[in-house]
DNA sequence: ACGATCAATTTTGTATCCAATGTCTGGAAT
DNA sequence: ATTCCAGACATTGGATACAAAATTGATCGT
């Protein structure tokens, strides 16, 4: 069926570009959870070799998406509610640890203007009373800036690739809508806002508790959503962005 | 050079095998770091062909063991003082979390007399007074087995798989001998006593705070020891035992 | 009729081959 | 003498072809 689109991904080798491919299609849901995934099909799908997409198959089974069984291939890895809460646990516990080390060396001045455009560009955002459908990219975007502005300003390199590989599971990947509520999203951004101040004060033990409770308290709106829709809800794909792959 | 082991890794995929013995000879110290891995040298040198050497260099990268340029191949990753620091930040706060949920859920009878016969098991080889070089390997053993018995308890997989992948750090690597001073080993095994009474006692935060200090104090030695000897000092290999892989 | 065994087909894993890209060396021009 | 360019070499990426393993189906036996 669809074919690579031509210049995809652009990272020069059609590995990564079959790889992105893959995965974006198995967070999309188009491969659904289970599904066995076929080699020479996939690769014909795909219009490349059945080389590089094995390569890319190796490399979503390491980041956890597929599984893989030898001399029985690879099949699309189904994740469940328990899945996702742990996710949201790890990553919270993470997300804090980030924090805390960021307001503790106190953030170099380029970052904290970095966070409070951030803030400043959600407070435009949601200024209208609503947020605009049409806004949501945007938002979305300004958010995943926002968290990995503060990864990043914590200086450890694992829990920004820990926390990446968590945002790669399908049910609670940053793509799902779950701000309907404009309380909640309101709320959201108010932590946002406290967040930023506690990292100007360099209050770390503050900073992390926020941090803590803002991620878990998204996770667990978003497995109440979830569990609303039924279990077998594949989550809807929303902007047409890529995620930025690996954090930096 | 060294040829594969016939039989490597039971894996059946020679694919493993080679993974396997690339991690091996990577994080023993054989490819100093910074060095290029010519894929037809190593592939001739390991007996196989360049497809199943390319996919196990794939995985290798995804692992972070070694890093990858398009078109300029793949290379020893260099760790440093910092990396291992942030890798023992990280696995201190995520063990905390699996000992906390660990201890909340409350262990079944069967792990906490797993933990308690490593505790015992750990007592029978430092009674000696002291702890004697043949008996370390045990000893590596017992520890490795009360870490991941408390993070299968734990119940969430991603710590996991995250606390196994800073295990595969070469200079944090649990085949690195620190423990020559006998105060230290015994300070550390009466950790393990206090936390698996914490965890008897369903107490999580004293649980958590004891396995933080006692993964982050393991840290600072190990930082204090490899600063001593010298950055370009590689970590030598002392068992014959391979890693379990995948952590449970 | 049900089960087991065997064979054929499908699918994966590996090796070899070709193309594309990067690097290095040598020379020439400034 | 130094720097820049060009061509040859080496190394990586991808495709095709081949072998081994597994699953499926059918057939034979009980």
């Amino acid at each position: 069926m669809s074919e690579l689109p031509p210049g995809t991904g652009g990272h020069g080798t059609s590995t990564q570009a079959v790889a992105d491919a893959l995965r974006e299609r198995i967070l999309e849901g188009t491969f659904p959870p289970g599904a066995v995934l076929r080699q020479d099909a996939l690769a014909q799908a795909l219009g490349v070799s059945r080389t590089p997409l094995r390569t890319a198959l190796a490399e979503l089974a390491r980041d956890g998406l597929v599984t893989y069984e030898v001399n029985r291939g690879y099949a699309v890895r189904a994740f469940d509610l328990d899945d996702v809460r742990a996710a949201f646990e790890v990553r919270a516990t993470l997300e804090a640890l980030a924090c805390r080390r960021a307001a503790e060396r106190g953030l170099p001045p380029a970052a904290l203007a970095r966070l409070a455009a951030c803030v400043t560009r959600g407070e435009a955002i949601l200024g209208k009373g609503r947020l605009d459908p049409s806004d949501l990219p945007d938002y979305r975007r300004m958010n995943v800036e926002f968290h990995e502005a503060i990864i990043a300003a914590g200086g450890n390199p694992w829990v920004a690739e820990f926390v990446g590989r968590t945002r790669n599971v399908p049910l609670a990947s940053d793509r799902v809508i779950l701000w309907e509520d404009h309380g909640i999203i309101l709320r959201s951004h108010d932590d946002h806002r406290r967040i930023l101040r506690a990292l100007a004060d360099r209050d770390g033990h503050r900073a992390a508790g926020l941090m803590w409770e803002h991620v878990t308290r998204a996770g667990e709106i978003l497995v109440a959503h979830i569990a609303a829709r039924g279990q077998d809800v594949v989550p809807r794909r929303v902007g047409a962005d890529a995620t930025k792959g690996d954090a930096a």
